[in-house]
DNA sequence: ATTATATAGGACACCGCTTTCACGTCAAAA
DNA sequence: TTTTGACGTGAAAGCGGTGTCCTATATAAT
């Protein structure tokens, strides 16, 4: 905690410098119309002179008001949420609120305790990708709190807020389309686990594209493993333990994907021919990969944007219907996936 | 801007409830040692009770310190950034401090107007990565305000503060060796503008290994881009229309080292063999890349985490010594690079 | 029993700004 | 000249805490 002595110059100090009173001040920062020009310029003037500068903190205190927005990610080294980030960040500033960043290492204890520090800033807003869907204590004192919140990227069935996401189910059910009509019917899943709801709906678009086609999933080549690259190369390895080993993969997300086709090459398989890999979010690495991925566009960025969009709506207007937003993917067919 | 009328438990609810005074009841949250067992067991039930939530932002205006930081990067979709911020935050929380996290996207003007909202919100310090090293002027007034900066990655000469950076000539140089010593003698420098601290520094780096090899540098081998993977491939484009084309190019960054083989990959050429590439950085995809990018390492993450302590140390003891840190870079041959 | 000494807890001002409300001023309307 | 009313301004009370000072009670020492 930093100790500042002084230093500050405040508008008492403005108002008296330039012949006012502090009243008259504070509505000349606030731009209120029902001041002269002349006033105005005069205390700009001394307001330049010394150096003051706003003190929104203790504007928010008073006006029981709040500049701020936090933003609660679980990983932001994946370039997922980078991009995601990005789109939030550009929105928010636009508008005029300030961010807090924070991320949770999908820790829930770790979430829990950084809403709880947002809320001691005196937030005027939430954005959070949950960590899980057992919606922990916090969110509940979130709510009952009645910050605004939206969630984005993954869901808190339980929790009725503001919510952008991508329809999952439909994502990977073009994915595996895709590869069920490239003559692939041994497709492992790969990376995540069966327990979050983000892998539930990844799995029912699994299912339902083997069902479309009239096979049946085999669900012995499920393999979940951690969100990263390691987790990939590990779920990969189980996989090819198989006794009947698949022919394609689809990873629960790029980092997934990459991870798997980092093995690959040390295995020396080459994906696409030797094995087909698909991943999910079509980060800018996709494309860029060695073979390039085939992935499912996810549009982090857009969630980004809509999310901040929401949460200012919500925000204007707390006492609103909650909103559902719903972006549809979109499969990118790249050198990583192949003909059986 | 948000408005939120009512619903906080104040301090002296939570006094009333437990049948003390306000001032008690601070002290016990701050948990002062004069105060018994009973009573703070008491308070404390009640706080529970009310659902009560400490206002961080009251208690800073009146104790005139803050726990929060701004940190202010150029870019956090920079994967180089998004290291830096994950060494930045894990430090910084365990301080106990929290992150006002910002983007420049390398323009001056934004970063002056960041610098001021975060003045604005009380920021017990700030972590900058300056976007240019003509210091302007809310730097300037940054440092008449006496608000504790730290700047990392990049430096602003005339600003005398506290920098975490690494030896960016002597990493280029090592690298430069390198290319050298398997015998490359036409090396260009792709990217970076020449007016930035950081290009000169690195440049540097490249004019010292030719003259310590008894060369002379051909200047004109250096193309200048924006550091983006596009930049990358454009100046490899500019570079492969000089009459005598470089058997070698030495990368800026990895991120523009990736669009540099990009854009080979796109011309058929293959890194290693037709052109040897040397990138700056050592992110995580470098070695993931196909091919694997021979690169420096700069280690953004403890950068972050020097910057970091640093910080946290100059709020503790505003006068002390300003103190620069300055990381060894280290190679990294991969198979980007080969013998001409 | 009396004085000395901690020690827990209360009263009150204050951090820098906003907000309410009342007051003074000056122009136009009566 | 008086009334009306806009308009600009000032005084004072907070917002939710902290810091300082001061009192009441308990305990120990004399």
């Amino acid at each position: 905690m930093a100790k500042k002595k002084s230093g500050r110059v405040t508008l008492q100090q403005v108002a008296d410098h330039a012949g006012v009173s502090r009243a008259t001040a504070s509505l000349i920062v606030r731009n209120s119309p029902s001041i002269s020009e002349a006033t105005k310029k005069k205390v700009q003037a001394s307001m330049e002179e010394l150096g003051y500068v706003y003190d929104r903190i203790a504007a928010n205190l008073r006006s029981q008001s709040s500049s701020t927005i936090g933003v609660v990610v679980t990983d932001f080294a994946n370039p997922y949420y980078s991009e995601f980030l990005t789109g939030v960040h550009h929105q928010l500033e636009e508008e005029g609120y300030t961010v807090f960043l924070a991320t949770t290492f999908d820790s829930d204890t770790k979430q829990d305790k950084l809403l709880s520090t947002m809320l001691e800033h005196r937030v005027g807003g939430v954005i959070l990708c949950p960590v899980s869907d057992n919606s922990p204590a916090t969110v509940e004192k979130i709510r009952q709190w009645n910050v605004p919140i939206v969630t984005a990227v993954r869901e808190i069935p339980e929790l009725h807020c503001d919510y952008v996401g991508i329809n999952y189910k439909k994502g990977v059910e073009t994915a595996i389309d895709h590869l069920i009509e490239n003559g692939h019917t041994r497709i492992a899943f790969l990376g995540g686990l069966s327990d979050s709801s983000a892998w539930k709906k990844r799995f029912e678009g699994y299912r339902a594209a083997f069902e479309k086609a009239g096979l049946a999933a085999d669900e012995s080549l499920i393999f979940q493993s951690a969100l990263t690259r390691e987790g990939g190369a590990e779920a990969l390895d189980e996989s090819l333990k198989h006794k009947h080993p698949p022919t394609a993969v689809f990873c629960f997300n790029d980092l997934v994907a990459f991870g798997v086709m980092q093995r690959m090459r040390e295995l020396n398989l080459h994906p696409g021919t030797d094995l087909s890999v698909v991943g999910f979010d079509n980060v800018l690495e996709a494309a860029t990969f060695y073979p390039p991925l085939t992935t499912v566009e996810s549009f982090p960025k857009h969630i980004g944007i809509n999310a901040a969009n929401l949460l200012h709506k919500r925000i204007k207007d707390p006492a609103r219907e909650e909103e559902r937003i719903i972006l549809e993917p979109e499969l990118f067919i790249r050198a990583s996936s192949g003909r059986r």
